[in-house]
DNA sequence: CAGCCAATGCTAACAGTGTCAACATGTGTC
DNA sequence: GACACATGTTGACACTGTTAGCATTGGCTG
């Protein structure tokens, strides 16, 4: 019965985990946390350049959390399209959990997009980062209504997309100030021109 | 006959207005500009605390800019509100319109986002971002339908903000590549329901 | 015109950061 | 038990934002 997991490693005990988790808890109770490479390894009571065993370097490091951050995002999504029914409604059901989920993790959301899309996608894992992304588009644009062509399916994912990534930046901004029964009417208005 | 406009002042000649040029020059010119202080004093050919004297600090330099570039967003829309024709036509061309603004000037736009909405906007000036930012929404809120009840104006500006503001986040964080046909249907597929 | 003074600029320094190189220590394996 | 490797540490370098103190410049006042 070992105490964690399977990999209970060698001093410290798997700093790398350890690492990852105080950022996501910083990331989670933080508005703007602090995730500096010396500063993060301090509070783990560890030297600054231990944690380049685990990471290359400081990127490395944000895109893992990144990528935490990302599974997490679409877990929730799934889980909200499953719940959800089809139709209208449950699309649009879906669609204020995605705002939902932005206004409690304000913090990951950006990290999230501002690492995704980075120059040094293709560095060493090519797929990993892309992949995750791939498939919350994918849940996106599998809600869609049967009816509609390929070009409009894929027309309306994106505009679906777009209209809650931006209501959800509007309010991370500071820009509107949050309101249950807002998100929800201005993303229920939607309605799809015929075919 | 001053050369520069009314206040040439002493030893450098207006480094203030040299300073925030560079940095426009900047964010103009490049994705991820270096803003640093440091950097832009030595390529104006300045000491590194000379900026000090017309900053505060990094964020000033930093507000300032956001301020200049929301100016120029805002008059940018203002002209195409005036060019377009109203209706739904007209109010869908000033979305594409700031889609386009956005994807033209990706390092501004970012800026302007991360810097509004701050902790110190109250600091000395309470109002100048502000108000600036008012006037964009006040533009979007006029071009709405006449004949829509005050709430649902509200929320249908609100939704139209939102989904021209997410579709130029996708974009400039690379998820959807830029396309100006797509972007101009997927801002005219909307259609709001009855009253 | 002399002289003051405020505006502006510079140098030196401090704390903090990411990162590298060299060294030390623990751990599993033959 | 000895070797090799993974992990962690110390020291250093270059960089950043920021402050304190000193130098210079230019306009205003007498």
């Amino acid at each position: 019965m070992p105490g964690p997991p399977v990999n209970a490693p060698y001093h410290h005990g798997d700093l790398r985990a350890a690492a990852l988790q105080m950022g996501m808890e910083r990331l989670a109770s933080q508005e703007q946390p602090d995730l500096g490479l010396r500063a993060l390894a301090r509070d783990l009571g560890v030297s600054a350049t231990a944690l380049y065993r685990h990471f290359p370097n400081k990127d490395a490091l944000l895109d893992a959390l990144a990528l935490e951050g990302l599974n997490r995002l679409g877990r929730h999504q799934a889980e909200a399209a499953a719940q959800a029914g089809g139709g209208h409604d449950g699309f649009g059901e879906v669609g204020v959990t995605y705002v939902t989920w932005a206004v409690e993790n304000p913090a990951l959301l950006r990290l999230i997009y501002s690492r995704v899309g980075q120059v040094d996608l293709a560095a060493d894992d090519p797929s990993a980062m892309g992949e995750a992304f791939r498939q919350l588009r994918a849940g996106i644009a599998a809600m869609m209504p049967d009816e509609m062509s390929k070009d409009r399916r894929a027309a309306a994912a994106l505009h679906a997309w777009s209209l809650v990534h931006g209501l959800a930046m509007l309010i991370l901004d500071g820009q509107v100030e949050y309101d249950p029964a807002m998100v929800r009417k201005v993303v229920l208005m939607t309605d799809f021109k015929g075919s």
